[in-house]
DNA sequence: AATGAATGAGGGTTCATTCAT
DNA sequence: GATGAATGAACCCTCATTCAT
């Protein structure tokens, strides 16, 4: 019996699929490439091979598919960092959030585009409203930390603050010393930043 | 006394000042009201009592002014919240940083639209061309703070960067919590975020 | 019979072409009687009774839609004048090219804003890009110039040389003569301008 | 006693003549390098060395300087051609024509810009303009053509026609010639145009 | 679902000209 | 005569959005 997402294996459904992504992959490469204000919707239609309307038919406007490209590629810096995490065996809290936020630092490094264009707004409101709320398909981040603050040995007196503290000063750090090596290039800047991440998380144990 | 084609020393000069002054404030008055994007040249010139061609005589365009601004506004919280500080006979470090940042907290939250308005533009780039490198007529922030390190019994093994640390920290949690309270209104937030100030000076001791 | 969504062929591209002829109509009429500098692309526009952002679907700016018009309306004159030389039975080149010349002057007589507008614009530039080198569908120019110049008895040193000079005599001459009659009224003028059409012919036979 | 010109040889006087001139040279530059259109009277003021509004007390607008410019820098080839004229012993008006010519020719191929400005300009409105009603201190042309004429033992039927035809023919040809090499190099167009000058001449003869 | 021609409000910017000094 | 800050009309051009096909 055909179940929920059945009807014949839908080309009509693919073809949805493809020109959401088609735009979507354009719509980042313009937007990283000659800047969010410089895209206009014409270009990215024309560039992914689409008719103008065609782009309200998937999202709002411009800043609708900003919003989404955020979330997804924000998402997937985590769950690529996680990911690898998984392939240690680093056990304190304190140690594998260090390791995340090397990991998150080190595909920055290597994709300054991406960091030019999620830069700030890795923060806290994204953060929370795509990767804490809603555990999609791909991804469970809400259960990954959940899992992780309980299977802890160490206790902190208000996880949430402590994530979104330690996220502020990665994320606030990271741009201007990946870009501008200003106060000191990543490099340098890491053990400060490590040790300041271990201290924050230590003057919140209980 | 004065003759006919004898100028008031300055007159001209004065009026300049004015005029620039009034752009500056209402373009301010605009931004935070309407936001930068929805604020028209036209509607500071209108507003300011000027000519539209009389803005392009002090400002290159919207965000020549816009910058401007932020430059001008974040000084003036920090030259608030060092006046406040010499009030005080705080002496360590740490206890004069944390003044301050409470003091800077306190401002932004009885004046969210200077939140809006500089938000996360408190950052390191800005900070350090205006406040670091230009000690200007009105204050010598520069000066305050290679004075304070000088002073301080305490050393740290990396000064400037600590500053960036503690003022990304800073500037990237307040926005949440001050205009969502998220995760925590300030004033539940400050316990954690002081703690977590004074744990990163201290992992920078030498 | 047609379905619902049978489009009348071509009835879209019939509309484009219906749009931009009315463009076209309108800008002469503008150009002609309040002139290039004096007509804004809104006159053209509003006048042509399409919006603003229309015009530029079909032309890029101004000077694109004027050098079109140019283009175009040097073309008619010289189809027009053609047309009647193949009511002649003149024979020899020299009297086919006088009287082309002939009614030429005649048209521009006639029609003195049309003498303005393409003034001194009807010069070899124009002449030969528009004329010579791109056979269109409605006068193939440049087969009817190798021809008359094959089909004739007598041969030139260097007949496109000789064109050129008498196409800049010409159009040099009649703008002077026929809008402020000077040196001489266009009547008057013919004579001695025929002559030298002539006789600058002669000096090239071979 | 002191007649209509005289006042303390004015330094005033001589003050007004080099602001006048400043701002010709000036304009004249500004107007070859980067087109009458693209210059603003800002523009040449600031580049002059004096203020915008001071440009108003010696020339209406941008035309009329630019129309200064043409009739004095098109006397000045005229001038100069003649100047070489008298050393040479050339008798027949047909050869000091074409001599004319010629080093007109000579002095457009070695200063393009200059050709570029005046151009199609050096046309029989100016020409008469400027130089046959108006002898002026330093150029008589009037008379100078007149003499020509008179001392001539070939007499024209026309000789201002006659002047009128071959000017808008040397205009309109070397233009195209000199700076397109179109449709030949000006060298190679030469004996054509000395060719097509002597037949009308020729053919005007009496 | 897809198209793309048409719209037209609206923004930024320029610059000739004035006039108080 | 000289200045140059101020003016503000004028204009170009973009581009998000619609809708008939």
């Amino acid at each position: 019996m055909r179940e929920r997402n059945a009807k014949v294996p839908g080309k009509a459904e693919a073809n949805k699929r493809m020109k959401k992504d088609a735009l979507l992959n354009t719509a980042f490469e313009l937007f990283t490439n000659q800047g969010i204000h410089d895209t206009t919707i014409s270009n990215i239609a024309e560039k992914a091979g689409v008719a103008k309307g065609t782009f309200y038919l998937y999202f709002k406007d411009k800043y609708d598919i900003r919003n989404f490209l955020i979330a997804r590629k924000a998402g997937e810096v985590f769950a690529r960092a996680d990911e690898e995490l998984k392939n240690t065996d680093l056990t304190s809290l304190e140690d594998r959030i260090v390791f995340l936020a090397d990991h998150i630092i080190s595909q920055f490094s290597k994709d300054r585009t991406l960091l030019v264009f999620i830069s700030k707004n890795l923060s806290w409101a994204i953060f929370k409203k795509q990767l804490l709320s809603a555990p999609d398909e791909e991804m469970d981040l809400p259960g990954i930390i959940r899992e992780a603050f309980e299977t802890s040995h160490t206790r902190y007196r208000n996880p949430e603050v402590m994530i979104f503290m330690i996220l502020e000063l990665l994320s606030g750090t990271i741009y201007s010393s990946i870009l501008y090596e200003d106060p000191l290039p990543i490099d340098e800047l890491k053990p400060y930043l490590f040790d300041s991440i271990r201290s924050i998380m230590r003057s919140q144990e209980i």
